[in-house]
DNA sequence: CTCTGGTAGTTGACGGTTCAACCACTGTAG
DNA sequence: CTACAGTGGTTGAACCGTCAACTACCAGAG
């Protein structure tokens, strides 16, 4: 069994350590504006789709959260009046989730903090090429674990 | 207001997706061994100390955690037999946590099947240099993160 | 047509995290 | 000594995400 070497320990651990101050610097920030980051996701993605609309497991597949959680996500959003439910034309069991006018004035107003909160966090405190190097790193990150049989991703 | 460019943008959400990704990959291996992420960064971080015990709010600042958090993540450890409470000598209001002789035999056979995760779906899939490139890039963020004064951490 | 296996999405219970109080103790000021 | 602000840690409720079950529908086989 091979152990990790005195600096992939370390690199490893900065990683780790570095993403949850990540995690709660950026969540702050957006909970100022009453979002939470996962919820932030959903809606940019959602708009930034033809029609603003999309299908759950699209939205699913693409923010990289199972379908539950979507699902409760979606239906917090919904209270909100941010977004709407309708039936899919084509399939009868699926779900158009769409952002409503009154959802596309709220992201366009959070986005702002939330862009100012990614480069004040992360993209300003790197050099460009390390953070090229880190969006590079993060592909191949992405391609391994798409090309990984064992990881079906969150299908709950 | 500056927005993101299109690369910084792709780099920015390859950070995000893999982020998750990882720690689906991740959780799901040590889930099969009955502890979860943030567990095992207790335990190892208390193993790795000098006397194999540490302070409440220590440990909190290592493993980037509240203190809350750290308090129920140890009952749940205590409950197991893997980790026991004392009072600090020094402070009344102190905790100490330490390993027990179980919670020792448990990391030694959760740390195989963690470092072998960690190399499997992070390390080996980068070359040494994007690994490198990568703990350069946290090692920054956390730097920054710690240098600014809005940011004081989870103290709840 | 029915049968069957698979996909889309929802639901509710459970478990972990967060958040806001709260208690106990420390240490400094008067 | 008392007063008081600050720190260390805990508690319980609210909240969010996960998990397993479930409904509804689709698509192919017979």
């Amino acid at each position: 069994m091979r152990w990790l070497s005195a600096d992939e320990q370390s690199s490893w651990r900065a990683y780790l350590r570095a993403n949850r101050e990540l995690d709660v610097a950026l969540d702050r920030d957006l909970q100022s504006v009453g979002v939470s980051l996962s919820e932030y996701e959903l809606l940019s993605m959602l708009s930034e789709a033809a029609d603003q609309r999309l299908r759950m497991s699209a939205l699913a597949d693409l923010i990289v959260q199972s379908r539950s959680r979507v699902t409760h996500t979606a239906a917090r959003l919904e209270r909100r009046g941010w977004v709407r439910r309708t039936p899919a034309p084509d399939d009868g069991r699926g779900v158009l989730l769409e952002v409503t006018d009154e959802g596309r004035r709220a992201i366009e107003r959070i986005a702002r903090v939330h862009v100012a909160s990614v480069r004040r966090h992360l993209v300003d405190v790197l050099t460009p090429e390390q953070f090229r190097a880190l969006g590079e790193a993060m592909r191949a990150v992405r391609e391994a674990y798409a090309a990984d049989p064992t990881t079906p991703g969150p299908t709950g």
